[in-house]
This record gives C-alpha cells, sequence and structure tokens, in this order.
DNA sequence: TTGGCTGCAAATATTTTGCACTGGC
DNA sequence: GCCAGTGCAAAATATTTGCAGCCAA
C-alpha cells in the first residue's frame, strides 16, 4: 500500500502515471526534495545535483521543479527576498518556522488551521484554496551564539 | 496628538524625524501607499506616482518603497510569483486574504495569532519577531463571474 | 550652500525560453 | 525510432547600483 513506499518511489510513481518519463537527473532532484528536511532552494538543489550529475543544468533543475509544483508533489514556499525555498516532503500547506539570521525552516506542530479557513470563508465569501501560515523568529542555537 | 493626524502625515513625519529629505516624488509615493486599500504593487505604484510626476523613474519607487520598509511604515507581502504587493496602511503582521484570480487583497479579520506566536515560542523556543498569514481563494464577485 | 535625492542607464539576480541533440520508453 | 527531456545560451523579468545634475533644508 502507499503507506509502504518512500516518499522518494511516490513521488516518481506520479511522475510514470502522469506520462513523464523517469530520467536519472528527475531522480536525483526528486530524492533531494524527498529526503531532505531542510526546505532546500533551487542552487541548494542544484550544487547537490551536480555531485551526482556534473553536466545537469541549472534550466533541469527549474524545469523539474516546476513538474513537481504542477502535478502538486512540491509546494513552492514564496520567500522573495533570498531565493525560492521548496517543501517537497509534505507538499501540503502547513505552519513554517524559519530563522532570521541561519535561514533554516522548521515544521512546527500548530493545529487548528483548517478551522480558521472554515471561519474565514463563512465571513468573508471566499472560496478558500490554499494558505500558508509562516513565522519569522531566531532559533535557538542563533540565540546562543549571539550572546 | 497621534489619533488626529492622516496616514499619509504620519509617515511623511517618521521620514522627517529620520532625517531623510521630503521630496514632492516621496510625497506622491506615501500618499499612494498610505491611500490604498488594494495594496498595490510596484508598477502599480509606478504608473499612479507618474501621473503627477512624469519624470519620476522606476528607481525612485523601488527606493522610497525600500526606505519605508527599513523604518517599519510599509510592509512587503512577499508574493514572489507575480511582482511585490505592500501594505502602507497597516505595516504589522496581520491576516491577508489574496482572490487566485483577479489578484486583490483583502484584510479579513482574526483575531488570536499573538496567542499563536506565544504558543509558538514555548513550544520550539525561537524568538518570534513576525509572521505572516495569508489565505488564497476565490473571492465573491470571481466565483460570480466564473459560472 | 551642500549633500541627499532623482533619473537615466547599466548591472545584477533569478527564472524562462529556443533549439539542436540525446536517451527513456 | 519517436518524441520528451536535456543542456547550453540567450531572453525575459524584477530589482539594484553608479553617477551626474538638481533641489530640499
Amino acid at each position: 500500500m502507499d503507506t509502504c513506499i518512500s516518499r522518494l518511489d511516490y513521488m516518481v510513481e506520479r511522475l510514470k502515471e502522469k506520462g513523464f518519463r523517469i530520467t536519472p537527473q528527475r531522480i536525483a532532484i526528486v530524492e533531494i526534495l524527498a529526503n531532505s528536511c531542510d526546505h532546500p532552494g533551487v542552487d541548494q538543489i542544484y550544487r547537490e545535483v551536480i555531485k551526482k550529475f556534473p553536466t545537469t543544468s541549472l534550466a533541469t533543475v527549474y524545469k523539474t521543479i516546476t513538474l513537481l509544483k504542477e502535478i502538486g508533489e512540491v509546494m513552492e514556499m514564496g520567500f522573495g527576498d533570498e531565493c525560492n525555498r521548496y517543501d517537497g516532503k509534505n507538499p501540503h500547506p502547513h505552519p513554517h518556522i524559519m530563522c532570521v539570521k541561519c535561514k533554516s525552516i522548521a515544521d512546527p506542530d500548530l493545529s487548528s488551521l483548517d478551522e480558521i479557513s472554515r471561519e474565514l470563508n463563512m465571513e468573508t465569501g471566499y472560496k478558500i484554496v490554499s494558505h500558508r501560515l509562516d513565522f519569522f523568529g531566531v532559533c535557538p542555537d542563533c540565540q546562543k551564539s549571539s550572546e
């Protein structure tokens, strides 16, 4: 069942069933997105990929990410300032917390967001399709090192 | 008192007290940011400004917005996809709701966000300095017109 | 008067696109 | 073998910067 296959395998499966070809470059990119907990940016993914496939171009990274976004298996996190960051482990809206110093991003546990969406729907008449909730702060490590 | 002066006057005052010069272009840009409810983007501001001062350059608009961001009187809303949008009426974190069709942005009423921040602080050890909560949906008007 | 501000153009950064070649299926 | 995918370079987009002249204080 679904629960038995890895996120990597699941994403590759999704690509296949949508009729997209499975290339080594795509596997490498999907693998990075599926396995890294640090919500990598494009260039981080790129640097990682060229370790395995040195001729890979940045364009391919962009194209693959765009593809994965379109089939809903990667979520773009929209931090326009720096380059974008991506979540391939959990591509559905959920809260993030970013350290303003080291730029690390973690996934805190916070419930009751869906409830807020529903409340908002009733209140405003909008048909809510998505949301984002991001916190910005200083992580415990950076608080220590700045003393 | 503070409560008696307009947001425009307040922002101009803030620029003065920080030692920045008050130029006609700056007043025009601040006025747009202080008075428009539609959370304008850079080019919308630009097009508005050149109605009054046709020689104004895009660079000046960017510089002024950057300046206002730095003194905390304008909040950047970080919708990286399209160009950025800005809130000059209320530059402090508060929920937004954007229509994915017409790109309009409104300010819904939602309380209890500060509470969530505090909860998060305790839970994660981060020192929260800011947050953003944005909803994406289809506004009532666009729901009608797509039927 | 004078140094910050403006406006122009060039530079930068990021992402997208055109196209010939390659390789997954 | 066919055509989607790749890699390169060029283009498109958004924003920043350098600098000469100007004007708010």
